[in-house]
Formats: C-alpha cells, sequence, structure tokens
RNA sequence: GGAGAGAUGGCAGAGUCCGGUUGAACGCGCCGCACUCGAAAUGCGGUUUACUCUUUUGAGUAACGGGGGUUCGAAUCCCUCUCUCUCCGCCA
C-alpha cells in the first residue's frame, strides 16, 4: 500500500497515478477519515496519559499505606471515557485501513502513460521467424496427434480449464519445469523453495490479490484458506513480518508451484488448448531487495526470465506496460511474450514486476539499513520464469515438423530422455 | 482426532505463583568513543518498533504470539483464537 504520510502529503500525485492506471479512487473521503483518526486518536492518548499518571501515584499512594479513594473514583470514568473513545478510534482505523488497502501503486515515472494495452511499448524482440515450407499446425492438433493431452476427460474430471496431460506430454510439462527452475538456481543463484500452495488471508492481502480480487480466487470456505494464483503469494510471504539484515539481500527465491485462477469476467477469451486454464503450472521468481537498487534488479530479473526463451530456442518479445495495462501492485512491469507460428500469436509467457515497496508495506517486510541502522521497507519483485502452458504452445508449433513429428530443443533433452516426439 | 507443555526485545533468557517508576534484569550480538602502529583483549557510553504532536530539541501513546475481559493500574489474573513442541491414535 501507499504509506499514509505519502497520501497526506501529495495527495495529487496519487490521483494521477490511479487516475493514469485507470483506477477509480475516493481519496477526499480517505483524508477526512484520516483527519477525524487522528483527532480522536489525540484526545484518546492525553486521556490514557492522564490516566497512567494517576494511576501510577495510586501505586505510591497505596505503598505508603493511605487510600486513594478519590482518585480511583476519578479513574474509573476516565476510564470508561477511555473505552468508548477506543471503540471509535477502532471503527475509524479500522475503516482507514480498508480503503488504504484498496488503493493502487502508483507507477513509477518512467511507465509510458497509455489508455489500454495499445499503449504498451515492445522494446526488444529476439530470435527470428520460424520458417515453414508447410502451414505450421496448432498445438490443439499437435496435442491431440501425438497425445499429450485430453482435454475432454480434463474437463470429465474438473470442468474446463483443467488439463490433463498424459504420456510425453506429462513428461514434457514435468521436463519443463525442471530445467527452468535447476537453470535458475545453478545460473542466477537463486534459491529454491517448494512454498504451499494453499495460503491465509495474510499472504494473499500481502501480494495484493485481496482485498480487491477475491472473486478471482478459489477459496475453502471452511478454512478460509485460499489456492494460490502464482507463487509469489507464499513466496513473498516467506518473510512477512520480519527485519532482514541489509547483508544477506537481495534474497532471491524460485518457486514451481501450480497455479489457480477462477479468471472471472474472461469467459470466453482464448477458449482452446493451453491459452487459458484455471490450472496451470509455473515457475516463479522472487526478489527482495533495497529500494536503491530495485530497478537494477527489475532489468536482471527480466533478463533471467528471457533467457529460458533464449535457452529453448525461442522467438520472442519484451514489452513495457503502459500505465493503463499495470496490475494494482505493480508499480513497473515489463511482459515476455513468445511467438506461436501455430496460432500465429504473441503468447504472454511472463510478467517481471517492481512493486517498490507496496507489498513490503502490506506485508510488514523490512530491513535494516548497514549504514545508519534504521529499519525500511524492502522493496519486492517477481516474475514468471516462466508459466508453461503458453511456453509448451510455442515449444510445439515452433519445433514441428511437415510429419507430424515434434523436435525437442537440445536444453531440454536431459530432462526428457528423448529427441523429438513421435 | 485425544492428552499435555509453551509463545517475552536482533539472539539467548529472567520476570508470570504474591498485578503498581519493568519498554522490560543478566549475558551475547550490534554501534560509538578510549587504549593500540594496527588488531585482539579491556574500559566507558549507546542500542526496539509503530503512530501522534512539535520548526529543531523534545513530549505523549501503544506493543511481552493475536483478540477480548477483570482492575484506578496487566508481561503478570480470566476467557478465546492462532502457532510451536512432546506423547498417543490415524495416515501418504
Amino acid at each position: 500500500m501507499i504509506h499514509l504520510s505519502f497520501i497526506r502529503e501529495q495527495p495529487d500525485k496519487v490521483r494521477k497515478g490511479a487516475k493514469n492506471k485507470g483506477e477509480v479512487i475516493d481519496l477526499d473521503s480517505l483524508l477526512n477519515l484520516d483527519n477525524e483518526h487522528r483527532s480522536l486518536l489525540n484526545s484518546l492518548n492525553e486521556l490514557r496519559a492522564e490516566r497512567n499518571r494517576v494511576s501510577e501515584e495510586i501505586g505510591k499512594t497505596k505503598g505508603t499505606g493511605k487510600d486513594a479513594l478519590d482518585s480511583i473514583q476519578a479513574m474509573k470514568k476516565v476510564s470508561q471515557q477511555i473505552k468508548e473513545l477506543e471503540e471509535k478510534v477502532g471503527v475509524l482505523a479500522e475503516q482507514l485501513n480498508s480503503k488504504l488497502l484498496r488503493i493502487p501503486n502508483l507507477p513509477h515515472d518512467s511507465v509510458p502513460i497509455g489508455k489500454n494495452v495499445e499503449d504498451n511499448v515492445v522494446i526488444r524482440e529476439w530470435g527470428d521467424e520460424h520458417q515453414f515450407d508447410f502451414t505450421p499446425k496448432s498445438h490443439l492438433e499437435l496435442g491431440a496427434s501425438l497425445n499429450l493431452f485430453d482435454f475432454e476427460r480434463g474437463a470429465k474430471i474438473s470442468g474446463s480449464g483443467f488439463p490433463l496431460y498424459i504420456g510425453k506430454g506429462a513428461k514434457l510439462e514435468r521436463a519443463l519445469i525442471n530445467f527452468m527452475v535447476d537453470m535458475h538456481v545453478d545460473q542466477y543463484g537463486y534459491t529454491e523453495v517448494f512454498p504451499p500452495f494453499l495460503v491465509r488471508r495474510e499472504a494473499m492481502v500481502t501480494t495484493g490479490q485481496l482485498p480487491k480480487f477475491e472473486e478471482d480466487m478459489y477459496h475453502t470456505e471452511v478454512d478460509d484458506l485460499f489456492l494460490i494464483p502464482t507463487a509469489e503469494v507464499p513466496v513473498t510471504g516467506i518473510h512477512g513480518n520480519e527485519i532482514l539484515e541489509e547483508e544477506d539481500l537481495p534474497i532471491k527465491y524460485v518457486a514451481y508451484s501450480a497455479c489457480f485462477r477462477r479468471e472471472a469476467g474472461s469467459y470466453g477469451k482464448d477458449t482452446h488448448g493451453l491459452l487459458r486454464l484455471h490450472q496451470f503450472n509455473k515457475v516463479e521468481l522472487v526478489k527482495y531487495v533495497t529500494p536503491g537498487s530495485s530497478y537494477d534488479e527489475l532489468e536482471s530479473l527480466t533478463a533471467q526470465a528471457e533467457s529460458v526463451l533464449q535457452a529453448l530456442g525461442l522467438r520472442y518479445r519484451v514489452v513495457e506496460l503502459c500505465t493503463a495495462d499495470l496490475s494494482f501492485a505493480s508499480a513497473k512491469c515489463f511482459d515476455l511474450e513468445v511467438w506461436a507460428p501455430g496460432e500465429k500469436k504473441w503468447l504472454e509467457v511472463s510478467s517481471c514486476s517492481n512493486f517498490e515497496g507496496f507489498q513490503a508495506r502490506r506485508g510488514n517486510i523490512r530491513y535494516r539499513r548497514e549504514d545508519n541502522r534504521k529499519v525500511e521497507c524492502v522493496h519486492t519483485l517477481n516474475g514468471s520464469g516462466v508459466a508453461t502452458p503458453r511456453l509448451l504452445v510455442a515449444l510445439l508449433e515452433t519445433y514441428q515438423r511437415e510429419d507430424g513429428r515434434v523436435e525437442i530443443p537440445e536444453v531440454l533433452q536431459p530432462h526428457l530422455g528423448i529427441k523429438e516426439l513421435a
């Protein structure tokens, strides 16, 4: 969340940032609430100060053997007042917090201002368009002929959007996950973690899924736990309510997880095959860094995600999101889009974001500076490195041959044990 | 699922029975200064966080796992929730 004092001091910046993101916020009611809260809080503190002072006197008086009935009677009244004020202040604080949690993060100054997806900016492209001397098939056709997945039976078990991978398809999925996790650990020094897939509310609030997007999440009623939409949630939660040492930063984690998304409101979009799913697999990179380094860390994070696609020899482009397309919690974000020759589309396989202190404040994730030993919030970043379903689409469609077989990129062969899918 | 024990500051660990200058002893760590060519050792001083008010200085309030209660006053008493540990049961 945005620091309250920042909102007080620079409300226009907050309004402008939210407006550029296309978010409607009501700062006036928040600021009024804040004023009321502070004024009551001051009265409350004065009363408590009085009570503390007199209570101490009572203790001393009793110590000398005298009674202090008058003071006790007076403090009874004061305590009653305190109790009433505490209730009011508590209600206001809750309302204030709830409003605060719904204020989006502000875009970084470098983010292009835009009205919609059209205004995103392609930063760079990598790889040449694969030349086919036949008409490339879609991943659906390839998957069917090679018997890699079975969407009908997946839907029979769980509903549409829950793919069932079979045989070499299942193994390919597992190989991709292993390949990516190993790469980030071995080449870039990430620490591998295997997080829980169900999390408490607090973890979802920290990363920004709650309270605003509860309807997009799978929720288990009885235990009040949420299925994670991304490993970002549990992995960012790892250091919640902690004070880290600056010398331990940056902390870098890589995690595989299944991801669960209700995709409420996106019915009819990308409905076929592996393009949009309720459950999918993803390898996620999460960094905790010092504020001064977070934009450099965003660059390296993006580069590391890109290197997965490079190693697999897949054509892709890096897109800088404009303000309108930036997510609620993000200050700046690069999307990686891989080219799928069968679909003839760019497919988003990664989002690399800097959240600055937005998540850290929500989750109370801080660090102690080396120079002055002061405590401040870390910056958090994360990026997919990368998500498998669309990666699999691009892989199959890119490496297909006319005879319907699919070559396996060399880097993947040790993980899969075969050179082609036939 | 059953029975029991516990949760205190960066760490470790008193205080809880018998509520009152205890934001919290002693120690470790950390920071500063002194001594030293330098280091170690030693000595001295300092060392929680959040919020509010204040131009600076400073002052106040809150927090001993979370929430609630009793009381003039709660780390300390009561209730409740969460978590951790031990034993039993069940189980991949």
